[in-house]
Formats: C-alpha cells, structure tokens, sequence
RNA sequence: GCUGGUGUGGCGCAACUCGGUAGCGCAACCGACUUGUAAUCGGUAGGUUCCCGGUUCGAAUCCGGGCACCAGCUCCA
C-alpha cells in the first residue's frame, strides 16, 4: 500500500492482482516506481534470480556468484563453478529452486556498513570487486550513503541488491530455467568467462505457457528455416561464412522490394548513382576507414603496384560523386541513391543468418543540403522512411535519438543545430522516442527507427546520421548565393538498413506468407482432372496478361495433395478448375486464409487481384 | 574471437551410452489411378555418416585436429 507519508510511492501491483508493499522493502528516500505490469514483473524476474543464485550455492557451496539482473522476458544469473553447466545441472537447480519457493520463504532488507558487507562476502570475489568499487555512485548495487542494502530470504541466502524483493519466495508462481552459456564478467572479453544461466518467470501458469508459445512460433518463422523451406535462398559452405544466394524465388520478391523503393525514391527527388566494389587503399585512407575500421574489412589486395580493398561502405565513394565538380547552392538539397553492397569481415561468432552477414547489400543514401535545408530534410525524410515501412505492412515504431558522446568531431554548435533537428523530425513525424545521452557515434548524431513485428519483437531498422566526418574529410563544398564557398552538410541514411536484413524481417513478420504483392507466387491453378488442362491454361495465361504470377498444377497428385502443397507453400491464391467452372468461365478461388468462394467469373478474380496488388495490401500478419 | 552444444541421402530424424556390413518418414524418379478443396496406391533410385588423422581385427559410434552450423557473450564504424 501507498506510504502515507510519502504519497509519490506506490506499491507494485502484480498482474496476478497481489501487491508488492513497498514499506516492507524499501525505506521511505528509496526509489519509486510507477505502478503497473512491467515492474512488477522486473520484481518477480529479479527475486526468482535471488532463487536461481540460492539453488545454485546450495548444490555447489563453494560455487562464487557474480550478479543477476532482470531482462526482458526473464532474468539471468552468473556464476563460477569451475566448469560449464550441463542440462542435468540445470534440472536439479529448477527443482531445487521449485522446493525454495514452496518453503515461502520472506525476503528481507537490511543495509550494513560497507565494511560490514566485504566481510560478508569475504569469499565471494566477484561481490567483493564491487564492494570496493562502492562508495563512489553505483547506487546500482545497493549502495546508501556509506551503507549498502543487501537482502536475505530466511537467513539462508543473501545478496548485495537494491532491490525490491516480492515479500518471500512463495510468490513466485511459475518459472522455468531456460538455457546457459557462458558470460564475460562484466561484459569484458579481457576478463574471464563466468558461467551464465538465462531464466524466464512470470505470474502465472498461463502468461508462461503463453511465453513459451511465442518462443516456438519465433523458431517456426525463423527465416533461415523459411528460406530454404520455401525455396528462397541458402548458405552454400563453398562459399564461406556469412555470403549468401537468392533463389529465383527468392531473388523475386527481393526484385518486388526493390523496384518498389527505387520508384519511391525516384518520386522523392533521389538521384540513382552506381559504384564498384573495390577501391584502391587511397580512398580508404582518405575516408578514415583504414585506421579506425581495417579489423573490419577484407584483406588487402595487391595488384599491380597498387593496394585495393572490398568496400565495407557506400559513403566515401558517394562522396566523390559529389565532389567530381564545383557545386552550387541550387542543386542541393542533392540526394544520392544506390543499392550498394558492402563486405565487413564480421566476427564469426556474430553472423546470423540474413541479419547479419559479411555480403550485403545497404539501400544507401547520401544527402547533400545547407546548414538551413537540414531541418525540412530530415523532417520529410522521416516521414519518407515512415512511408515506406508502412507500405510493407510494418505499422509500429519507435526511435532512439543518439546524442553527442565525449570523443567527436566537428564543432558543438554544429552538433547541437544537428541534434535539434533531428529532435524536431521525430516530433514532426509522431514517433515515440527515448534519448542515448552520448550514444551518437564519433561522427554523427543519429536516429535509429525500430519496428515491431507481428509477434511483438522489436528490429532496428532505418539508420539516419547527420555526418560531421565525410565533409571535411572529403573537402566538400558547394557555393552559395553569395558566391562563397560553404560546407554542406550530409545526411547519411540507409531505410531498409541492408535488404538482406529486411527481407528475413518481412519474412519472419509475416510467417513466410507475404503480402500477395510480393509473393513470388501469386495463384495457382489446380484442374481437377486431365480434361480440364486446357482451361487451366487459358486461365493461367489470362492471368500473366494481367501481369500476375499464376502457374497450373498438372501433376499426377490427388487434389487434395496438390492443395495442400499450394497451401504450405503459401501460395495466396488457390485456384481449383473443373467442369462447372470451365463451362462457365469461372474458377473456384481458395484463399490462403479465409474461406473459398465457388463459381468467381475469372474477369472478376483478375480484376480483385489487380487491384489487391495494385495497391500493395498488406493482409494482417497474424500468427 | 570466446564458452558450450550439434554435424547421418535434398529435408526432418533413428542407430552413438555398451564399436560388429546405416534404417524410417517426407521429397525425387517410374508406373497405375483422373481425382471437387491440407497427404491415392505400388515400385525404383539415392549415403566416403562434415573433413583429416589416430586407437582397434573392425569406427557413424572412442580419441586428436580442422571446418560448418546453433545458443549466449563480446562486437555491429
């Protein structure tokens, strides 16, 4: 219940309708939260981690334990027991948590001297790293002043933690430990690798059910499973790590994407431009690429006296498109456009599928405009962005705004005018966004917009950087109304970010079963037996008139088969053609989802389609 | 890159603990059936068990090295 004393705090409320009270766990300077379902599952998350870390020093006393914090979804652990934990380690730790919480056992504050708290820990190395580090502000761990809060539940386990804590360990309704692997203590590849194990809790039964069923619906839509499944792309291992093949299929619907955006472009005012692969090392030195990116990038090349590389960006080369003559204030703003494709060396722990690879292909794009163009630009430039997304069915965003970090370049005015502007384009456009206090790179202020899918996860996907690097790197300049020459401003943006990476998110967001405007398969038409070929025929031919992609199905299979192969292969329409239906110039239409309709005159099913193409709907993703 | 796991016909799996000539389903191919809305029936073919080496009379199985993939960590200019 509310303090009455301190009417700004509130008790969690967990979603089972219980209450966390807050007087029973923190002390009345503490923190306040707002009330609502998401903290009260960051308390449940982090007690069941308390239980988690309990469990495991129980089973292995000398075991030595580092921290457990809530994430989304669930909560993790790290430990080090000198060896991996097997699943077998992971069943008894479950059980024995499961004995923990039947116990109900209260969790208790309390906040000790931090003397007090190192002799408490004297065992425990990793706790004592951060007891020595207290006193100055990691008010994260629990520190008061010259105290630290710790919690016990029944004088059987105790932690350095801030808290707050359910009132005991009975409150824990349903959980499940998940996977481990390893961790690096905090997060530092230099320092040793504890033992991490990841869990899941939530406030009932259901809500875990429910969870698990999102987990296993990820792992259906997973598009590196899709992909070859529906005979899209694969990863031929002559190829090596991270470098991929489209299909035809595969290769269509990355055709349908892009002939989209390229017309979108063309209609915003874009210039398309082409560059090569390779460059001499010159280029790259002059970009800065080769002193802080070479880890980055394919070896050298030596050719004929002179070094070459793989381009592991766009930028530099749209640079010199714009340089290659003296440019006035009247062409800009001047925005280039290509479809270029980049090679990184990616770390080879980090490649994932389509998301990540070391081939890709940027929708790139570089903006050339004057210190009082840059608002206006950004501002219908976020708006293009949004645009775009939405044509593809994706309809929820949000975005980070990154502002300048400690180490920059270009001048703090500059920087804030940038920032400003890009504030103002994401209020202009609507978008709910949090702010990254110094989390822009060296070079630029950016915005990343993020979507979230059909099963609720979130992507970032466009990219849009104010770059205060390139200009003077490059000696850009156009000339003014006044005759003078100026610095331009660059906006550097991808929207898709690589189409590789969009590709598998609109794949994974609709399940495989894409929009019928970018389906590489639009119909298929089934006759139901040999005499009915020829009228299938005519009805697939008067299909591809229409420009839609229509293939019959004449194969010795049962028709029931054969639907059924239409129906995996997610195909959004079924067409079945028989006697009725050849007699009166109709087809018998099965949609993807929904329910068939029988005897469609096929001028009208042409003339549907058209039009569900012509104006890109997107069907709800559903599940 | 680091820690751990996995690798068997195109795909999904079995045999691996305890070494003894690699099996199933789907797909493919051939044939019969000519079908009214999610799997017709019969037959055929297909494997250097990821690669290299070792142990053994004998290795898919045990051991070592490599490669690839998966999960997480770190990274993502």
């Amino acid at each position: 219940m509310p303090d009455p004393n301190n009417p700004d705090a509130v008790a969690y409320k967990l979603p089972d309708g219980s209450q966390v009270d807050l007087n029973a766990s923190v002390p009345a300077e503490g923190r306040i939260l707002t009330q609502g379902d998401d903290e009260g599952r960051q308390v449940l998350r982090h007690s069941t981690a308390h239980v988690l870390a309990q469990a495991v020093l129980s089973l292995w006393p000398h075991a030595k334990y580092a921290g457990g914090p809530p994430i989304e979804d669930g909560f993790y652990y790290d430990f080090d027991i000198g060896r991996p934990f097997t699943p077998e380690d992971l069943a008894k730790i479950e059980k024995k948590m499961a004995e923990i919480v039947k116990e109900d056992q209260p969790f208790s504050r309390e906040e000790v001297a931090i003397s007090e708290a190192a002799e408490i820990f004297r065992d425990q190395p990793y706790k004592l790293e951060w007891i020595n580090e207290m006193g100055d502000e990691s008010e994260e761990q629990g520190v008061i002043g010259e105290k630290v809060s710790l919690y016990r539940n029944a004088d059987k386990f105790v932690d350095l933690c801030r808290g707050p804590h359910l009132p005991s360990t009975g409150r824990i309704r349903a959980f499940k430990l998940t996977k481990s692997s390893g961790a690096y203590w905090r997060g530092d590849e230099r320092r040793p690798m504890l033992q991490r194990i990841y869990g899941t809790a939530w406030e009932s039964k259901e809500a875990l059910q429910n969870y698990l069923w999102r987990l296993e619906e990820a792992e259906k839509r997973d598009h590196r499973r899709l992909g070859p499944e529906l005979d899209l792309f694969h990863f031929p291992p002559e190829l090596g790590q991270g470098l991929v093949v489209f299909h035809p299929r595969g290769a269509l619907i990355r055709k349908v994407i892009e002939d989209y955006s390229r017309a979108e472009h063309e209609a915003a005012g874009y210039q398309f431009v082409w560059t090569p692969h390779l460059a001499k090392s010159t280029l790259f030195e002059i970009s800065g690429h080769l002193d802080w990116y070479r880890e980055g990038m394919y070896p050298a090349m030596e050719l004929e006296g002179a070094t070459y590389y793989p381009k592991p960006m766009n930028c530099p080369m749209h640079m010199l498109i714009y340089n290659s003559r003296t440019r006035s204030y009247r062409e800009l703003p001047l925005r280039l456009f290509e479809f270029g494709t980049v090679y990184r060396f990616e770390r080879s722990g980090v490649l994932h599928g389509l998301t990540r690879l070391r081939g890709f292909t940027q929708d790139d794009s570089h903006i050339f405009c004057t210190p009082d163009q840059l608002a206006p630009e950004l501002s219908s430039l976020l708006a293009f962005v949004v645009k775009v997304l939405r044509a593809f069915g994706l309809t929820e965003f949000e975005a980070e705004l990154s502002t300048r970090p400690e180490k920059y370049v270009g001048e703090p005015e500059e920087w804030d005018q940038a920032t400003e502007a890009l504030r103002k384009a994401l209020e202009a456009a609507g978008i709910p966004f949090t702010v990254g206090e110094g989390e822009g790179t060296f070079y630029a202020p950016k915005i990343d917009v993020h979507i979230r899918d059909a099963i609720g996860r979130r992507w970032q996907m466009s990219t849009l950087q104010v770059d205060f690097q390139f200009p003077s790197r490059f000696d850009l300049e156009y000339v003014g109304e006044d005759g003078e020459r100026h610095r331009p401003f660059i906006i550097h943006r991808a929207l898709f970010g690589s189409v590789e990476r969009f590709f598998a998110i609109l794949l994974e967001h609709y399940g495989g079963a894409l929009p019928t405007w970018l389906a590489p398969e639009q119909v298929v038409i089934i006759p139901i037996g040999e005499r009915h070929h020829e009228y299938a025929g005519q009805v697939c031919d008067r299909l591809k008139d229409a420009g839609i992609r229509a293939t019959v199905d004449s194969s010795n299979q049962s028709l029931g088969n054969r639907v059924r192969r239409a129906q995996t292969g997610k195909i959004p329409y079924t067409l079945v053609v028989g006697d009725k239906e050849a007699d009166a110039g109709s087809v018998s239409v099965r949609p993807r989802r929904g329910v068939e309709q029988r005897g469609v005159p096929v001028d009208e099913f042409v003339d549907q389609l058209k039009d569900e193409i012509k104006r890109r709907e997107n069907p709800d993703p559903g599940s």
